[in-house]
DNA sequence: GTGATATTCCTACGCCTGTTGGCCTACACT
DNA sequence: AGTGTAGGCCAACAGGCGTAGGAATATCAC
């Protein structure tokens, strides 16, 4: 029942290859079978490492903004510092970022929507508490949340041309304002 | 091969059972079995009917934004009035707006987020030309689509408790001015 | 070298899927 | 009144799914 330094390296191949179709499919595109026959092992071997579709899931869904790493900003361009931020973790070959890949399963799976509920409370609602000490902190970084999560769902996921071919600056420059409002600007009571 | 009058109540207690679980769970969950028991009739029927299952979707999903009644508003409450437009079209018992369904389906299904970019380019990003003459309209239209969508998306399908709570009255003053902000203000160049 | 254990593959089960074709039934037109 | 046709159901197909159990193979400890 105890696995060994040996198989490793077919644990984590199989891991990157679910979170390789989680990101381009979503859920219920991200077969065991599939996931098996993209390693090139037998499908058994997932049930071994992982017992089950859903554990599969939740080992391949450790989400982590790395929101510490904006740390220390300035007040005043914290929006703009945000933006850039989720984009420099999506855009690339290195984006090792797991957001998108629960925005496509959350759609259709309860399980994802959880998680992604999850994640909202402990790492985006958490951050923007620390940092802006509102006690409507929960409800500004729900604000912030439809921002950011509406940019990645036009460019990533849907890919509207304009938000699909736009390009980092200008975002920032766009976007970023409006999430500042929302972070910092006038009353939400 | 010609349907008659008599089995147009079938078709359309076929096609709104179809919506029903489009709007709820997506494209994947909206089974040809599934639809014709909620229906109370054979799975046959279905395919008789609309031919197959992209045929049922295609039939399901016709989307009207319905952004002509938005007409002759004053320029700078443009952005209030559309937030309140789509909420009042998502809310409420006689919501029929098929947008969430779209957005539900979209991030699984490679047909839905077609269809979804066909409405943002004969709908949204019409709309926005229309009204404001500007030759970045697409650019714009698509800004207005990240913070509307990712409205919907944070409020109906990921239920983040503070969007899915709030009331209506202050997303609108909340989320009114960014909107009105990425329609007319600034350079967008 | 031998025994134990971890790794891997093969086969199969039961269920669900979209889709097809045949068969009655009941309406509608002449 | 009789006939054509549309409405409807039933049974079945081929394929994919998650999952289980067992047999074979490879690696390690002694």
């Amino acid at each position: 029942m105890a696995f060994t330094e040996r198989s490793a390296a077919t644990r984590t191949a199989i891991l990157s290859a679910a979170r390789k179709l989680l990101i381009e499919r979503g859920y219920e595109a991200m077969t065991i079978r599939a996931v098996a026959s993209l390693v090139g092992v037998d499908p058994s071997m997932v049930m071994r490492y992982y017992g089950s579709k859903a554990g599969l899931f939740s080992a391949a869904v450790d989400v982590d903004l790395r929101l510490a790493e904006v740390d220390r900003p300035p007040a005043d361009r914290l929006g703009e510092l945000l933006v850039r931020h989720f984009l420099a973790r999506w855009e690339g070959e290195l984006s090792d970022d797991v957001l998108i890949m629960l925005l496509r399963s959350a759609s259709t799976n309860p399980m994802a929507a959880e998680r992604m509920r999850e994640v909202f409370e402990t790492q985006i609602a958490a951050f923007v508490a620390r940092l802006t000490g509102a006690d409507d902190a929960a409800y500004r970084a729900g604000l912030v949340s439809t921002q950011l999560l509406g940019l990645a769902l036009t460019r990533y996921v849907l890919r509207f041309p304009p938000m699909a071919d736009a390009d980092v600056e200008t975002l920032v420059r766009d976007l970023g304002p409006a999430v500042q409002h929302y972070l910092t600007g006038g009353d939400r009571t």
